[in-house]
DNA sequence: TAGATACTTTCTTCACTGAAACAAGTATCT
DNA sequence: AGATACTTGTTTCAGTGAAGAAAGTATCTA
């Protein structure tokens, strides 16, 4: 309620400029008429709003209807490649950036390889590069850049627009937010990785419609993107979701970060890669060996490697798949039982395995839940998309957002209903 | 954005009075020019707006400021006394029903012991009763309560306002706001009792200016409040908040709830009692056996008999409490990873063993976040009021909702800025 | 040409706004 | 004590500009 702005003119321009627009995001093309019924805004206020907004260049008008018995309607839509925005993806394997238009369409996308390890000055001008490059090869002029998203994997602090901490990068502390502004003159916003990703599917993908849903990564970490009334979730200090550390197991072994019995330390790509070293110094009989050039080339076994021999049928690698499963359902009831979400979507490197993993999964989670009518479980297609998306999104859903609230402090972003 | 209102004077005025009563009721007794600048509207505004509200009987004048070298203020305050609200707590021992003002002020209450074990039929009789009792002996006009708030333990249906299920009260499917509806004119809203304390603590306790924060009850079962950006989180279904049932011990004892491992096997009223007698058919040194009067009188044993005895110093006992204090503690590692609260409010009959299970448990929390700022742990003080306060604010919160948001189907209440 | 549909123009309404007027006090000087 | 200046709080009133209503225009079909 306090932070709500008072009602005024200014307020009711910008709230029906901003309705209209999402109507015309969401269903256009579609003509004045349509949106008049749509928004219950009068006929004449649509018609004067859109001749604003034409002005202005966000709209434009873009043929005709088929009749309907009478005057042909004329057609709206939204003009989403006026401005643009960037979203990067960075992991250990290298950077993804991505052109994106104001309506999340990617126009152009590339892969730089991995700086990691370096510190912050080499990952910063590699960044810095890579959107300089985007930008020109694009031929856009640079004020018509609205933002630019970053995900990363890691503790974010997204206010400061800081990496705290990252355990699978292996860096600390990069203020991306602060030296990415000093070079170029549009805002940047950074979040974690899953979050980013989790918001690809709040908008477009399996969770469009449904307010309070999961989105868990699998992968080198295990992670989780909440979203709560239809907004991602972050916690009072941007550490919220952190699945993989919470504990399942309260005299588990010890975690490398510092608690015992951790979800991660039963499920993570190490668990894998340790349970089959542990299977082969037993002597057991797996055809992991038969991978190995030398015996003794333990070190250059991959989950790609266990997940390989798994499909080709050996059960210990099969096993320790399934106990991954089990594991990871042991935290998602956890999970359903705190949050009672409509879904819990999978993502991440993981799912490459989900025949492996979920079946036991599956399984473990309906027994878990006797009196409960089944929950929902969506495994994701793989790809980079999500995640160029997804950080513009981070972007986009700040030049779109509600004008309801107040802004406090100095304005990140120049709202789409004021431009 | 599609739930948002359009623009219009409508939306102005009711925006603008909504701020000026919350203004009255935050800062009241306040004069109008404070308001002004409290609110940031104008001067001329805010007269029109508090005559109008003055004409409704919502605000009165209640006499001027000292001068501060002028005119002197005249003062506005809330007209609190004008309508009333019922809040309702249905607890194992019986039902406590309050009469409270529009300021959250209890202004009379009682308690009606329990019908437990009894079906709806007479469960609904003995509330309706109550409420009757309630309204005539404080003179009441029927038309002035603006609604009835239960907050009962168990899975509850917010929509339908039914209590799905409890297994501590023993009852399922009781249609609350259906059945009360029918005999009253006003409306009916029912929480969880959880969420009930947790919203007291968030309006006027511990979070009051919180935004992101977590209620934990400790007693009978475990449950846990949460609240999220300012508002209690219930889940797709009404069920989030199983704080007790969440896993802590991947292949621990079964549950009643049908899993294994779960929080409250380790750490309810029933694992104490379970634990003493263990140690009692042990032979263990407790002076529990002094307690009982015939040797085999076990059934007699309460939480209070153990409490009673480890305040003694049984030791025994004390570390029964400890190890409650221990599964708690890796029971709220887990929320705050997954939460990343601001605070954590401990609450429910438990906290009168806190001396006993608190030291343990914050130093479990503690060693469990090594690289982690210590996390704020709140006790709160066992009393009535809370739940009281609580259920009436089910119903105030919907009164003086913001009214920014479209209100599908038929509205429950009519908010307080259109009566 | 009648009827339907789409859009525009013109005019009205009404809640906020800001400036000025008014009201009622304090401070200070004679 | 009375006059004057200043301060603070409230009301009045003309003005603004957004939505909205109604009437008019444009364009299509049958």
């Amino acid at each position: 309620m306090d932070n709500i702005r008072r009602g005024n003119k200014q307020l009711i321009k910008e709230l029906n400029r901003a309705i209209l627009i999402n109507t015309i995001l969401n269903y256009g093309p579609v003509s004045r008429t349509r949106i008049s019924e749509i928004t219950d805004l009068g006929l004449s206020t649509v018609s004067n709003i859109v001749a604003d907004l034409i002005k202005k260049e966000l709209i434009y008008e873009t043929g005709e209807e088929e009749s309907s018995g009478g005057r042909r309607a004329i057609l709206l839509e939204f003009n989403c490649n006026d401005r643009f925005v960037l979203g990067i993806k960075i992991g250990l394997d290298g950077i993804i950036i991505g052109l994106v238009n104001m309506k999340s369409k990617i126009l152009d996308q590339h892969f730089i390889p991995s700086p990691v390890k370096s510190n912050e000055e080499i990952v910063l001008e590699v960044l810095i590069r890579a959107i300089r490059d985007l930008i020109s090869k694009n031929h856009i002029k640079a004020e018509k850049i609205l933002g630019c998203g970053i995900g990363v994997s890691g503790l974010v602090n997204q206010k400061e627009g800081t990496l705290v901490f990252s355990k699978i990068l292996g860096w600390k502390q990069i203020r991306f937010k602060e030296l990415l502004e000093k070079e170029f003159d549009f805002p940047i916003f950074v979040d974690k990785d899953v979050n980013v990703l989790t918001l690809t599917e709040k908008r477009f993908g399996v969770g469009k419609k449904i307010n309070n849903f999961i989105c868990i990564t699998i992968g080198k970490g295990v992670g989780a993107g909440i979203v709560i009334k239809g907004d991602i979730y972050h916690g009072s200090y941007g550490g919220a979701g952190d699945f993989g550390h919470i504990i399942i197991d309260k005299d588990g072994p010890l975690c490398y970060c510092g608690k015992r019995g951790c979800l991660e330390t039963f499920s993570s790509d190490q668990f894998i890669i340790n349970k089959i070293k542990e299977a082969l110094s037993n002597q057991q009989d797996t055809i992991i060996k038969d991978f190995l050039k030398k015996k003794e080339d333990l070190n250059s076994i991959t989950v790609d490697t266990v997940l390989e021999a798994a499909q080709k049928g050996d059960v210990i690698s099969k096993n320790i798949f399934q106990e991954v499963g089990k594991s990871l359902a042991i935290g998602i009831v956890s999970l359903v039982s705190l949050f009672d979400p409509e879904l819990i979507v999978l993502g991440g490197e993981g799912v490459k395995a989900g025949e492996l993993i979920f079946p036991t999964m599956r399984k473990v989670i309906r027994d878990n839940f006797p009196f409960k009518k089944e929950i929902k479980i969506v495994p994701l297609q793989p790809g980079e998309e999500g995640w160029i998306i997804g950080a513009a999104e981070l972007v986009l859903s700040e030049v779109f957002k509600t004008p309801i609230f107040k802004s406090k402090g100095k304005v990140a972003i120049k709202s789409a209903f004021h431009w």
